[in-house]
DNA sequence: ACGTTCTCAGAAAACCTTTTCAGGGAGAGG
DNA sequence: CCTCTCCCTGAAAAGGTTTTCTGAGAACGT
């Protein structure tokens, strides 16, 4: 009553075998015309035609757990929220797309353990490699990286010991020439709203930040320095609200755009003219500083561009996994827009 | 001189088998009890204590080979770069790290061919579902979703026919109730800036700007509507800058939050005091619409609730692949902040 | 005490590729 | 004519897991 169908016509999803039946030849030979290595004319016509014929896709799976190679990058940050990690995804996404290289996201909120969590996670070689933007990378990280089970890049602070690759910017580099810049415009008191010193970024800046005073021959002045409870906007707000409690500096810089962003609320809100009274400075170069009124002034760390090495050096290293560790460094560069009060 | 190391010795990375043979059971045994399959206490116990003291992960390529599921699903979008979808990222990001899924991103430059090539992907089945994003539906995408390998969500107009889950935002109505807003509040020349036309976004706002316009009893004034080469900022400003050098309205509606800030930047060129003189009301309730100066009015179209939806139909139908397709929208809600001219 | 049901374990198949290995045939060189 | 090389092909193994199927033993009911 219920006959067996024929194989042709109960073939569901076609897979190599199918092809290389139909083609009349063995699996090994469609795998290597699939797979573009050299064969006879004619096998390759054959198997090319047989592939098209029955819409032949490759799985993806059964492909990479042969082959050991998933075709997977990952991008681990901390907040999807933030727009230097938009930036970012939106670079590491170019490179992997040109690489033919699909791109995996985690967000860790910043979490160090989440960050383990996520490299010993490696071990099930669901991704060729992770790229790592870390606030804050602790021993134990370190200790992780140096048994991890596919290559890393980490996007951070170079760690000393371990030797993985790493793309750094040079953020104290940077918040010395946001602070010379506001004294070459002639501001004399100024100020500092910073995140969390706990964080990478945050010690780096503030001693960048120390630097550009000393460099301008300024005397340091604890009552100038505020330190916001996150990087963001509404703890920039209540920062440069106590801030301006306390004193009247001439110049402010932030440790970083949505700070600045926040700052510049509150500044408003004091009937503080930026740049007249108060000349402002952020940092990172996000997209949101050509659209605040006035235009933000602000330190391009090289996000898109640190994202874009990054990428590529860990393509990099999964080619050649042997090759020796790079640490690359990129330069900061002063944007200067109307809100620092050196243009107009 | 070479003696062959014992296995113990030699083993790399272990696998279940080195599971089983360190717990003294099969193979199928091991599998079970690392899946929490029902067993004896005993081999329970004894597989436990094995692949914990191998530090055993199972592989993810062989997992999703033999199950046939990858614990991965892809969000394909526009553009990295808009808030919107990086609202939604973060939506969808959130769904999927509780529901222990992976999340995968494309970006597609809104190009409908790399839409449809990330349908005909899903052959590859390196995903378990696919939410997709599209501004802009056509025909061959509906023929290349009814047949696609793999569960497809579309964030975006439902299209007709086809079956497959949809999430939608009622813009049109959203656009309509900004009208009624800005007309509510004394506004009677009340201009429209919107982008592309040919995009479901920019048709059916520009029907609901209409709609509005009817209901307030005001009339259409086709010298009033000019339209953007793009949803972004500076498309926004000269869109407005070509408007203001023919009319003068009290009141722009912009299609999105992007084209409000540019909108906003051009009307502060002109001198022109925002809500005073023209009140401004954009889309999208994006991050941005809190950060500018007058605070943006919008009109929240439920970007992070529509991509939360979005994700949990993709999670609910790769369970269960035959439950009914289901079409949900989320109700828009208008944001009234400063610069609509209600407030204060 | 015997048959029935139930629980659990192991062997083996299946998932779909890539890659190694060996062999066959053809061409070249002696 | 023989041997050596070279090119191409096919068979089969390997990659690591899940799942089905079968069987053994225990528990249970009559």
């Amino acid at each position: 009553m219920h006959e067996p169908l024929a194989t042709s016509e109960v073939e569901g999803v076609p897979t190599i075998t199918t092809v290389a039946r139909l083609a009349n030849v063995s699996v090994a030979s469609a795998s290597r015309v699939l797979n573009g290595i050299r064969t006879s004319p004619a096998t390759l016509e054959r198997v090319t035609a047989a592939a098209e014929s029955v819409g032949y896709v490759p799985n993806a799976a059964a492909r990479s757990l042969r082959s050991r190679r998933t075709g997977q990058i990952a991008f681990a940050m901390p907040d999807v929220g933030n727009p230097v990690y938009t930036t970012m995804v939106g670079s590491i996404q170019e490179v992997a797309r040109v690489a033919g290289v699909r791109l995996l996201l985690h967000s860790t909120g910043a979490d160090p353990d989440d960050e383990l969590a996520l490299i010993r996670d490696l071990r099930h070689r669901y991704v060729d490699g992770l790229i790592l933007a870390s606030l804050h990378l602790t021993e134990a990280h370190a200790a992780q990286l140096s048994v991890s089970a596919a290559p890393v890049v980490v996007i951070g602070r170079p760690t000393v010991g371990t030797s993985v690759d790493t793309v750094r910017a040079y953020s104290r580099r940077g918040a010395a020439d946001a602070v010379r810049h506001l004294h070459a415009v002639g501001r004399t008191r100024i100020a500092f709203v910073n995140g969390p010193t706990h964080t990478v970024s945050g010690s780096s800046r503030r001693r960048g930040y120390l630097d550009g005073l000393r460099s301008c021959g300024l005397e340091r002045d604890d009552e100038l320095i505020e330190v916001a409870a996150d990087f963001m906007v509404e703890p920039g707000r209540r920062a440069a609200e106590l801030l301006l409690a306390r004193v009247r500096p001439d110049a402010i810089l932030c440790a970083n755009d949505l700070l600045a962003v926040g700052v510049l609320g509150a500044l408003r809100d004091a009937q503080l003219d930026v740049p007249g009274d108060v000349a402002l400075v952020g940092m990172d170069n996000t997209d949101l500083s050509g659209l605040t009124w006035p235009a933000l002034t602000t330190v391009d760390l090289g996000s898109f561009e640190r994202a874009r090495i990054a990428a590529e050096l860990l393509l990099s290293r999964i080619d050649e996994p042997g090759r020796e560790v790079q640490v690359v460094g990129v330069e900061p560069r002063l944007v200067v827009r109307a809100s620092s009060g050196a243009i107009g």
